[in-house]
Formats: structure tokens, sequence, C-alpha cells
DNA sequence: GAAGTGACGATTTTT
DNA sequence: TCGTCACTTC
């Protein structure tokens, strides 16, 4: 208390900041809405903010309530935090996500839903196939109801905080022939029996909580005197439902976030909490951050005049300081290989000005856009980095290892028993483990003490009852040896003699040599925490993968990856009617999705520091068909004055030209070339032979330069220095012999990697 | 229990 | 088109 800030001096953490962002940081009591547009320098005023209560002595640091959506947030916050107020952020005990925090409050309370404190977190996997067992045991046919299906449905549920009881029954009897609602009831059962929770019974369990004991809910509503929630467009139900009850008596509630940013709808995300604010709570001080600190005039001026036409927006229009910089390049290819091709020549170009390739990123509406690219960066060799696909620990692998350890730690976690029983191969096929599902329900037991009992009958064939014992002795073994070792040592062991890795080492090909690598980092990085416990919580609830990789590359990822990042260049690519806006949204959510897809555009366009380029290409292969695409109609609702639109196609500005007058169907240019040419290898033919040209109205251009469709005959595409036998060498799979050839398509057998199928333009010839 | 075959379907993804 | 998954076949 020595040294309260003086009113006269500014306080430090104000140093710096804008009026607005000012506000936010004073404005410490009752509810605020603060709107902080893309670039706004939103975390900066968020955590000024905690250190200004915190300085202030308005609350203890165990006081105060903040929570994020992602654990890169909460880290990003807590990292931030430490450098403004030192040590005081360590005893920040509810900064976090909410599935952390809610991960922490039930734990203390689980007794309150029919838990242990120690229960274990289910991913999708372990979900999936527990509703596996739900729907097959209420004797239904898994193919017309797909686990997959209904655990979106239960998400959905839980999403919005409703338990089993309480879902609309008209919604309950959509699946499984009516019986959906039941199927719900019994998973949760199965999940109580098990000790378990998924990731939406964690704010789901604690709101069952606050209703039924109000005295909890009062202690933390005591408790928490500050609440601060970032990214509150994201929110679903029930986690709103979770603030508005913790926020209720003090009011003291700071929401950050921008509605036009709202991009998670499917996922169960409301837009509409962030815009009821003021509604829900009377008084609220607004406070819009405007001004923007990452983009160039021109970018910003795209950006906002693209979301202009969304409607039911709060509004707000972002300016900056900062003066000139380039306008938005808009350019339109023939198709996606072009697309390829030309980013990857931007690329290089900035490269060599001095830019590096960490400052550029290729933003994609969906994941098959990466390919593409990939294939063209592994032929030039440049570096680029995939993000997205499957984190770390959702590999199998890992997965595999995981159980291993939980079942070491938690002697009754059926599924973990179940997923690593015959993993490796022990010989107990299916008919021994249906023995062993049918013991433990008769015994109403968990399924490993089922198979202790077992071992101790002759219900098994020797050999698999030898192997069963053999399993058991093993986990006995490992859990008498957790105590003296220490768990990453503990972890080898158990890799080694369970045969776990030796399985994947007996495996020639590059991907179990990946999936060694990662079993090895993966004990590696348990030497990080205290305890095996430890461990297993933040894999549960922490599941992110950063690679830390030091070497420059050029990133490609989704535009929902991108929110939150910023790059000094950025590739915005695909910008076709159905690609971007993507068909699918719009045919299931209409207009709202076309919304959203446009918030998506605008997100993307705002993570460009100083140059934004937007490619569209005319024709597109999706699905193995080439399809004609006109340009997004994005591209036609950018304000002309902040863009420069060109095309690589001869004649192609005026054709541009004339599909941005009219994006729909009619005037473009492109519904000729598929009414002309049809689709498929006709279409690669016309192409080559200047057919596709005149139905361009006669204005040709050279065709494609790589055309690499396998359907092209080989004539056209293949090469002929290539025959069985010769040696090659390709840049991504290393030397190799070919054993056949298909087309443009090789069979090569790699001497490290292993027999593959690559495009005879990826290699190169090292002589017979 | 491995390997081959045919049907199917295919956004966005955090925790 | 291509990858996944369930199912057949040796």
């Amino acid at each position: 208390m020595a040294s309260l800030p003086q009113h006269a001096a500014a306080p430090p953490w104000l140093a710096g900041l804008n009026p607005p962002q000012q506000r936010a940081v004073l404005t410490t009591e009752g509810p605020v809405l603060i709107l902080a547009g893309a670039g706004t320098g939103k975390t900066r005023a968020l955590t000024a903010r905690l250190a200004h209560i915190l300085f202030s002595r308005l609350a203890w640091p165990s006081e105060v309530l903040a929570v994020t959506f992602t654990n890169k947030a909460a880290r990003e916050m807590r990292h931030r935090m430490e450098v403004l107020v030192g040590d005081m952020a360590e005893g920040l005990p509810w900064l976090g996500t909410f599935h952390a925090i809610a991960a922490r409050m039930l734990r203390r309370h689980a007794g309150l839903v029919g838990l242990d404190s120690n229960f274990t977190i289910l991913d999708t996997d372990d979900q999936l196939r527990l509703l596996k067992q739900v729907i097959a045991e209420a004797g239904l046919e898994e193919k017309r109801w797909p686990a997959k299906q209904l655990a979106s449905h239960i998400d959905r549920w839980k999403n919005r905080g409703e338990t089993p009881a309480q879902v609309p029954p008209g919604e309950a009897a959509s699946f499984g022939e009516g019986r959906g609602g039941a199927l719900y009831a019994r998973y949760q059962e199965r999940l109580a029996a098990l000790n378990a929770a998924d990731f939406g019974d964690l704010l789901l369990h604690m709101l069952t909580i606050f209703d039924q004991h109000p005295d909890v809910l009062e202690d933390y509503r005591r408790r928490f005197k500050y609440i601060m929630v970032d990214e509150y467009q994201d929110t679903n139900i029930a986690q709103y439902r979770w603030l508005t009850l913790l926020a209720a008596t003090r009011r003291n509630i700071a929401c950050v976030g921008d509605d036009d940013q709202s991009i998670y709808s499917w996922r169960g995300a409301e837009v509409a909490n962030i815009l009821k604010f003021e509604k829900d709570f009377p008084g609220a001080v607004v406070i819009k951050l405007e001004q923007n600190y990452r983009s160039t005039p021109h970018i910003l001026a795209a950006a906002n005049g693209l979301i202009a036409h969304n409607k039911g927006r709060i509004g707000k229009a972002l300016f900056t300081d900062q003066p000139g910089g380039e306008v938005v390049k808009i350019i339109g290819v023939w198709d996606g290989p072009e697309e390829a091709r030309l980013v990857g020549d931007a690329a290089e170009r900035l490269a060599r000005e001095g830019a590096s390739l960490n400052d550029m990123a290729i933003l994609v509406r969906a994941q098959f856009q990466t390919r593409a690219f990939e294939d063209r960066f592994v032929s030039i060799g440049l570096p680029y980095k995939i993000i997205g696909g499957f984190r770390f620990y959702e590999r199998a692998e890992v997965r595999d290892a995981l159980a291993y350890l939980r079942i070491v730690t938690s002697p009754n976690d059926a599924l973990a028993f179940e997923r690593i029983v015959n993993t490796p191969k022990r010989g107990l096929g299916d008919k021994a483990l249906g023995k062993l599902h049918a013991l433990a329900r008769a015994m109403d037991r968990p399924l490993p003490q089922a198979a202790a009992a077992l071992v101790e009958t002759d219900e098994l064939t020797p050999a698999a009852r030898r192997a069963l014992k053999g399993f058991l002795a093993d986990i006995a073994r490992w859990r008498d040896q957790a105590e003296a070792l220490n768990h990453a040592e503990l972890a080898r062991v158990i890799l080694e003699e369970s045969g776990y890795i030796a399985m994947w080492q007996a495996e020639k090909s590059v991907e179990a040599d990946g999936r060694v690598e990662n079993l090895i980092e993966l004990t590696r990085a348990m030497e990080d925490y205290p305890s095996l416990t430890a461990f297993l919580e933040h894999v549960s609830l922490v599941m992110d993968n950063d690679a830390s990789d030091a070497s420059e590359k050029l990133t490609i990822m989704t535009l929902h990856a991108a929110k939150g990042l910023e790059f000094d260049h950025v590739f915005l690519v695909g910008w076709e009617e159905g690609v971007f806006p993507s068909q699918r949204a719009m045919d299931e959510g209409g207009s709202a999705a076309l919304e959203e897809e446009r918030r998506l555009a605008y997100v993307g366009i705002t993570r460009a520091k100083r140059s934004a380029t937007i490619i569209h290409a005319a024709n597109r292969q999706i699905y193995g068909q080439w399809t004609a695409a006109i340009p997004s109609r994005f591209v036609s609702e950018l304000p002309p004055a902040h863009v420069e639109v060109t095309s690589t196609m001869a004649g192609g500005p005026s054709l541009w030209r004339a599909a941005l007058a009219n994006s729909g169907a009619g005037g473009d240019p492109f519904g000729d070339v598929s009414r002309g040419t049809g689709r498929g290898p006709g279409w690669a033919r016309a192409a080559e032979n200047g057919g596709m040209a005149a139905t361009l109205g006669g204005r040709g251009r050279p065709a494609p330069i790589e055309v690499r469709a396998s359907s092209v005959s080989v004539g056209l595409a293949g090469r002929n220095d290539v025959a069985v036998g010769s040696r090659v060498l390709h840049s991504k799979f290393g030397n190799g012999t070919v054993t056949g050839i298909d087309g443009n398509k090789l069979e090569i057998d790699f001497d490290a990697a292993g027999a593959k199928r690559v495009l005879d333009s990826f290699v190169e010839i090292l002589g017979q």
C-alpha cells in the first residue's frame, strides 16, 4: 500500500494510450462494453485495465476474473501482465480460458453433480467412441445415426446450456428415431459412471451447480469484484449465462469484442450477446476503440467499405493516422495453379526486396485450398508452413501414449484401457474384447476391473488369457514404478516396455518416423510439468501446438485461424463465388451466413499491415471437377477508390471490369466458358489448342503453363525424359527410383520415404 | 489380422 | 479427385 498512484500524475500504465483506451482502462465500476475494432490496441487496453485495478488496490489478483477463448490469448495476457505488474500476475488464479476456469471451479464442487474431483476431461475422440457405444446399446444402426451427428447435437445443446431435461422435445426427437433426448441422457449417465466430463460439461455442470446451490454462486459473486471478458462476440449461450450469473450483484463486468469479427456462429457463438449488452446491463458504458494502429489507410478504407454492406452491426469506422501506403490489389488469374504461381512469385519478390517470409501470409477460406500452394512451393523450394489440421495432442500416437499414462494414473479409466488394450497387437481381438465388455456390464464395474476378474476364469482362450494377464501385470508394474521414477522417465519406460514405440519403429514409412518423433517430443514436453497429473490436466485443456520453428516461412492458413494475427503482406486467395463466400455456408445459413462470410473477409483484410492482395481465378478445380468461377461479390463491394484491379489474362482488365460491374449471371465472361467447353479433360485440351481462347471473345492467352490435372492425357503433360528405372530427385522426398508411370504421375520408390505417387514436374532426373 | 474394394462425402475449429 | 471408413476376402 506504500505507493498508491497519485492522482496528479498520470499513472504509468496509461502512458501511450489514446483517450478511448484510457476510458476503457479507468471506467472500472459498472458494466462496460468495449467495442474494439481490428488492430485498435485491444489487448493493450485490457491489460492496462487489469494493471490499473491491481495497482489502484481496487481488488486483489484473486478477486479478478479474466476470461479468454484460447489458451494463446490467455497466455499472452498473462505475459503482458507480468511485464506490467511483475510478480503480481502470478497471483492471477482466475485468468484463463472459459474451459480452464470452469474446470477449476468444477473440480472444487464436483460432488454436487455426482463427479469426483479428479474427473477426466474427455476430448472429441473419447466422446465419439462413447457415443458410438451409446448408439449401439440403444439398438440403433450406426450408419443411419452417426455418432458424429449426435455429438454435434449434444454439443449444440450444451452450448445453449441445456441439460437432457431442458432440450426442446422436438429437437431431441430429430435424432435416432425420436430418441435423441434419451441418448443424450444416457450419454450423461455413462459420463458420470466414468467419472468424466466432456468440454461442454465443464460449463454446463457449473450452470447446474449455480442453479441448484445458490450459496456456491453467492460465494463466487462475492469473490469476483471485477470481471473481464475478451472476444465477447464469440461467447455462446452457456458462457453468457455463466458470466451474467457471476456478474449479477456487483455488475463490474467489462466485455471486449467486435461484432464485425464474429465468425464462429457455427460453433455456437451468439453475436446477439454483444448486440444486446446494453439491454442486459442497463446503464452500461459503451466505449469504441476505432483508431487503428496496424494497417495503412487504403487497407482500412477497403475493409470499412466492405463491412458497411452488413446490416445489423453496432457500427463503427476504423481510422488511422498513418499516411500513404498501397491500395489493395485485386488480381484476376486463369486458374488455381496460376494463383499459386503468382503468389509464390510475389512472395519471392518481396523477400528479395528485404521482407521476411514470416511477415507474409496466404489466407484461404477452406483447408482444401492450401494444396495448390503447397504443390507450388514444394516445387520452387519456397519455405512455407500450413497452420491448422491436426494438433499435436490429437494425433493418434500421442493419444495412445496418453492413454497409457492415464491408465497408470487412474486405474479405472475405461476409455483409456479400451484404447490401448490391443495396441500394439496383443492378440486380443473382437472376441476377447466382447467377452470383456459383457463381463463388465454384468459386474457393473469399469472395464479394467472386469479384466482383472476375467483372467481368473476360463472364459478366454489360453493365448488371449495370457496376453491380457501380461498386460494387466505391465500396468501394475508401471503403477509401482510411478512412485520411483520421474514422470517423463516413466513415460519412456512405458512406451518401451509396452512395445508401443517399437510398433512404429517397425513400420518403414515417413509417417511412422514422424510418429516416433512425436512420441519423443511428448516425453520431452512432459519434463516441463511438475507431475504427471499436472501434465494430463494440461493436455486435456491446453490443446495447442505451438511448433516454434526458427526458420523463416511463409504462412498458409484459414481466415478463421488468422483472427487476432497480423502480417505485413497478406494474400487473400480464392475470392470466387461459391468458394468465398462459401456456397455451403450460404445454403445452410442464408443471408445471416453471407454476413458472416463478409465478416470473415473483413477479418482477412484487416490482418494486413502494409499490403493486401486479393486474387480470384476464372477456373477452379473443386473435387476434381473443373468449374468456371466468377469473382466473389465481395470484390465488387470494395470501394473502387482504394483498390486496383488487374488481370494476368490477355484482354483481362476489361473482362474483369465487366465481371465486377455485374457479378451476377448474365453478363459475366465465364458463363460462356462453362457452357462452351464443359469440364473435365476436355477443358484442358480446349485450353491447350486455343478453343478456350475463342470462347473468351477471341482474345487468346497462352495456355496455362502447368496444367497438372491427371485427366490430361500423357501426350499433353507427361514428360518423356523419365522411364521406369530412372533415378530421380524429389524436393520433398529425396532420391528414389521410378517404378511406374501413369500419365504425368510417377510411382517412385524413395530411398528414405518409401513408395509414393508424385507429379513428374516435381522431380529432377539424376541419370539412369 | 492384413490387404484390398467400394461407397461416400467433402467448410470454418476451440476447448 | 482423393481420402476415409466399413466391409469383404485370403
